[in-house]
DNA sequence: ATAATAGTGGGGAAAAGTGGGGGATTTCTA
DNA sequence: TAGAAATCCCCCACTTTTCCCCACTATTAT
């Protein structure tokens, strides 16, 4: 399970490192793609497998469909770790999250999100307010507690 | 699979790069046509002899079909790579894609699509804003966690 | 305090990408 | 049918990017 938040930075060749606690569930072989929100997604390869799974059963007939498998395996590459546990980071992801110098590479379950560190600065302070509502929402039909 | 975006350009000769990454999954020669979109497609071989094979189950008693078949096949060619890794653009598919200069090769899993760099750019912002919502649509009937 | 692990930065070799010269082949044309 | 023109493709030269390696710093553990 990924966890936590670290902060790092992204050096002058593009590289950033991916914290060691990571790495075991990541292996030496993963892949990173565009998130949904202004942040990339690292997926280990059998969580992103199941997903492509998913993505071959869209008919390519459907422009959605279509759309949405070009959107989001445009910005996938398999990247490699190297010797000191870092990975180059696509130019095109890097601009699409608007990565410069200064990250915030989190833990949300299955996969890791880098945020740049002013947007996640920015989302942390919006949606925390909100996430008292939010958690209600979600869970209002549950009656489990947690 | 293929995945990834690279931006690269088209020279003087009319000839344009294939990225490293694709071009073991493509092999030597490989299959070049008209997208559905204003793009190109590229097909390894044996993807594109599986889509000629369903083409081939439409009815051509049905107009749209003709047509379909008529404008798949049309716009396809063979190509090689040389030694440079490089294939000449077929004039007639860069005029359907409006390529000149600078150009976007995206894998989207067993093709690659060519894009024209504005072309892409605007069809790349006026989607994302509906990434989120397609995906909650795409997906709604699934209990999968993705 | 010392050793081990994690993170940062940069040099340099190798690979990928770019552009153009020029020869061979094909096509056009007179 | 000969010569001109266009096209294609092989090769070379150059630039940029990627990747491997080493050295150094910072942090954690013993």
């Amino acid at each position: 399970m990924l966890m936590g938040e670290f902060h790092h930075s992204i050096d002058q060749k593009g590289r950033m490192i991916i914290p060691a606690k990571f790495r075991e569930t990541l292996g030496s072989n993963f892949i990173i793609t565009r998130g949904i929100e202004k942040c990339i997604y690292i997926y280990p390869k059998d969580a992103f497998a199941q997903i492509t799974q998913k993505l071959k059963s869209l008919p390519f007939t459907k422009k959605n469909a279509r759309s949405f498998v070009r959107f989001f395996l445009s910005g996938a590459l398999e990247v490699e770790l190297d010797k000191q546990g870092r990975i180059l980071l696509p130019e095109p992801l890097a601009k699409y999250a608007s990565l410069s110098k200064n990250c915030v590479i989190i833990g949300t379950g299955e996969r890791l999100e880098v945020w740049d560190e002013d947007s996640w600065q920015t989302f942390f302070t919006e949606e925390q307010d909100n996430m008292a509502e939010i958690a209600e929402d979600l869970f209002q039909d549950s009656d489990e507690r947690w």
